[in-house]
DNA sequence: GACCCCCCCCTTTTT
DNA sequence: GGGGGGGGTC
């Protein structure tokens, strides 16, 4: 049995065979860091451990599955049950409905999604009477969001001059009040945010010593995955737990942080060694996934970093083809071209759909990739995005059972009380949430009381509450005694939901309709499942916590072969023989609202890392001269994540000169350092005349400079016809006939809004559209 | 109270 | 180009 530690490397040895006391694993890229995890939990349940005593905190519930059917293979599947793991979201909320008791929550809480708070927070900003144009709900939730990972309460907000100011500032000094309000409306419905799961657990552990004497002793040995994408609250837990036997371990790679969005902190990577004494350090240098070519273009790029642990990802493998840049006029055509190369690869090379994936930076790209992935009739599955579990009539269904399980819930409440349509309307709903606020009770309990309360609400809607309320509790009485699937099927029968969609009769309807028969199948599937495990019921709050905390790679089979499409985010962990990354154009990636610091930029130039290294055999870049955005066709420049790569390692599929490089010398000559905010400022403020056709003399001069280094310029320098003008009709290569309708911007930015005898109405940039001008 | 239309905001990334 | 919320009308 002891053999399996023959698979590893030395360098992979050593942190497996590192028994007590804390240690710290810089693992590179592809270094198979997830391995020396598996087989560090291996070894150490062969030197006598308890399974019982482990806990291992990793990044998705699918990485935990997959280490546990690892695990189970080496030391036999009983003891591995045993074993703690999953995310920091799943294994805490577990920990919660067994002791969050003590802080008065409910054993069977509510998880509240990303919707549930915004929703929330709204008509908390509405109730309130504030400004819905200042006080945004979602920049609120976000604060809100930021502050509970920090650890900071309403009461340390209120205590913490800075934070007041900082709101005082933004013209929001009410922030506070909302938060209060936030946070109390979440206890009364029974409900819990994602961030409270961290929150709550802090303050659990911190406020009762006997509750963390329990899970100090119980989880005598720790380990975290991604160590690098933990946030304060996040740290503060593991530091707590670790504190008594010292026997941590921790995993993972400064260069792919890429989450300080949501809090994380990379100092708490960069401090481990001071948090513990004689802390082993070791380093996971050698990448075993990616060809040289992608090794070394990937590290050239993290390079431009200031800010990083010294390491060297270096790899034995075959140096591998260039990596493969490539422009298109569209985000269609780069579509386009992602398709036909994953179909030349897969007839030329007999590959399944499964070895390629798609990364972006933003989940809107997905759209055009999907369009031409379609026509080519090329399977794909797109993960993340809008979820099947946050689509409406899915969430409908799913907050009749959380209703079942805590009727307190209060956006549940609120989603489903008058749909289908039951005569319960908008105003009613408010006396009820006046009256709720005002006994502190939940709405439903006011429901339950109506008679009781004098609400000004006529007797006939009286009636309609009391039948909800009896409906609820009647699927409440089925559940003592039911599986969650027969249960759900019921509900959704009696509630009037299915008919609903049904009698609609539109295309969407019927969608939706096949998405809640989906949503059953899968309850089914779920309570066979739960059979098979020892403690489980089956019963349908189960059900709910998994969906509550499931991403879409946690429900990912991987048994039907398909191209994946996936946010950058999403696909850290994760490897493909072929990966494209698309959409490498400035504003987009690196993202528009993150390239005014450095620190902000740093993160995307990781992000990118992160991208270049998923690749085994063969990455692609692609961008676009123009892109559809916010339904309009827009302008996209290079992103300068392409000329960060050394150009040793990459091959331009098509003609640069005058594409990428040329941009990059602009920016590098001219203004220096490359600063894109810098450049956006020296456009014409918007009120003086542009000089039409006359570049800014010092830019002139520097262009005349540059340009002995250029052949022929850019395709992009189209002739404009000077008799071009509004009221113009054109002709269009592509478009067809039009007529200029208004002319915008200047210089390179000129553009002419034209309506196209099709009926299209498109702007265009001159510098690119070919247009004939006849009349 | 229900329905329809208009307007606004959205697109950075996720548990 | 699309979804959600608010306001106006029946």
């Amino acid at each position: 049995m002891s053999s399996f530690i023959d698979e590893l490397n030395d360098a992979q040895k050593a942190p497996v065979l590192h028994k007590d006391g804390p240690l710290m694993v810089i693992a590179g890229a592809g270094s198979g860091k997830t391995r020396v995890l598996t087989y560090r939990i291996a070894h150490l349940m062969a030197q006598g451990v308890d399974s019982f005593n482990i806990l291992s905190l990793t990044f998705t519930n699918k990485a935990a599955r997959e280490m546990k059917e690892r695990i189970a293979q080496i030391v036999g599947a009983s003891e591995a049950k045993n074993l703690w793991m999953g995310t920091f979201h799943s294994v805490f909320a577990k920990l919660l409905r067994i002791d969050g008791n003590k802080l008065g929550y409910p054993a069977n809480f509510t998880i509240y999604d990303t919707q549930d708070s915004q929703r929330l927070i709204a008509s908390i900003i509405k109730e309130m009477g504030l400004d819905k144009d200042i006080y945004k709900y979602k920049q609120i939730q976000n604060r809100i969001s930021s502050f509970k990972n920090s650890l900071i309460t309403v009461k340390a907000y209120r205590n913490d001059p800075d934070l007041v100011e900082q709101d005082a500032m933004a013209k929001k000094p009410r922030t506070g009040d909302i938060y209060e309000n936030y946070v109390d409306r979440c206890f009364k419905a029974g409900a819990m945010d994602f961030d409270d799961l961290l929150l709550r657990t802090n303050e659990l552990l911190t406020r009762y010593p006997d509750v963390l004497m329990k899970y100090q002793d119980r989880f005598r040995y720790i380990l975290v995955d991604e160590y690098q994408d933990t946030n304060h609250s996040q740290y503060l837990i593991v530091k707590a737990l670790a504190d008594r036997f010292q026997n941590i371990c921790v995993v993972g790679d400064d260069a792919q942080s890429i989450y300080s969005f949501r809090g994380a902190n990379i100092s708490n990577i960069l401090n481990f060694q001071k948090d513990y004494d004689n802390v082993g350090m070791y380093r996971l240098e050698q990448n075993y996934r990616s060809t040289r070519n992608i090794v070394n273009a990937a590290n050239s790029v993290i390079g431009k970093n200031q800010n990083q642990i010294e390491k060297v990802v270096w790899t034995d493998n075959d140096d591998g083809g260039a990596i493969k840049i490539h422009r298109s006029p569209t985000d269609a055509e780069e579509g386009r071209f992602v398709a036909n190369s994953i179909w030349e690869h897969r007839m030329q090379k007999q590959m399944g759909n499964g070895e390629f994936a798609v990364l972006y930076r933003t989940n809107s790209q997905s759209r055009a990739i999907e369009d031409a992935l379609r026509k080519r009739d090329i399977p794909y599955r797109i993960y993340g995005g809008l979820s099947f579990y946050q689509r409406k009539e899915i969430k409908d269904v799913l907050s009749y059972l959380r209703l079942v399980i805590n009727p307190k819930d209060e956006e549940a409440l609120k989603r489903v009380i008058n749909f289908p349509a039951r005569g319960i309307g908008g105003t009613t709903l408010d006396k009820l949430v006046v009256a709720a606020n005002h006994y502190n009770r939940s709405i439903f309990e006011v429901m339950e009381n109506i008679e009781r309360i004098n609400l000004k609400i006529n007797s006939g809607t009286k009636r309609k509450l009391q039948d909800f309320v009896t409906m609820i509790k009647s699927f409440q009485v089925m559940n003592e005694t039911t599986d969650a699937f027969t249960l759900s099927e019921h509900v959704a029968k009696k509630t009037g939901i299915l008919l609903e969609f049904k009698k609609d009769g539109t295309p969407e309807g019927i969608g939706k309709m096949e998405n809640i028969e989906e949503l059953l199948n899968g309850i089914k599937d779920f309570v066979e499942g739960q059979k098979e495990i020892d403690d489980a019921t089956g019963n349908i709050s189960e059900f709910l916590e998994d969906v509550a905390l499931a991403t879409d790679l946690d429900n990912d089979t991987g048994d039907d072969d398909r191209v994946a499409l996936m946010t950058i985010h999403l696909a850290k962990g994760l490897e493909f023989p072929y990966v494209y990354i698309v959409g490498m154009e400035e504003d987009l990636f690196p993202s528009g609202m993150s390239m005014s610091t450095r620190s902000e930029l740093e993160e995307e130039r990781r992000l990118f890392y992160v991208a270049l290294t998923r690749a085994e055999k063969q990455a692609y870049l692609t961008y676009t001269q123009n892109r559809y955005r916010w339904g309009k066709l827009i302008d996209a420049e290079p992103s300068r994540f392409l000329e960060e790569i050394d150009e040793k390692y990459v091959e331009n599929l098509t003609p640069v000169d005058g594409g990428y490089r040329y941009k990059s010398l602009i920016n590098a000559d001219i203004f220096g350092e490359v600063d894109k905010s810098k450049l956006r400022q020296q456009k014409p403020v918007k009120g003086t005349p542009p000089l039409v056709g006359q570049p800014n003399p010092n830019q002139l001069k520097k262009l005349r400079k540059i340009k002995p280094q250029l052949s022929e310029p850019v395709g992009n320098t189209n002739k404009i016809d000077p008799n071009l003008a509004v009221g113009s009709l054109i002709n269009h290569t592509r478009f067809g006939r039009g007529k200029v309708v208004k002319i915008e911007g200047t210089g390179n930015d000129r553009k002419a809004e034209i309506v196209f005898d099709k009926g299209d109405i498109k702007k265009l940039l001159l510098r690119f559209a070919k247009l004939e001008v006849i009349g």
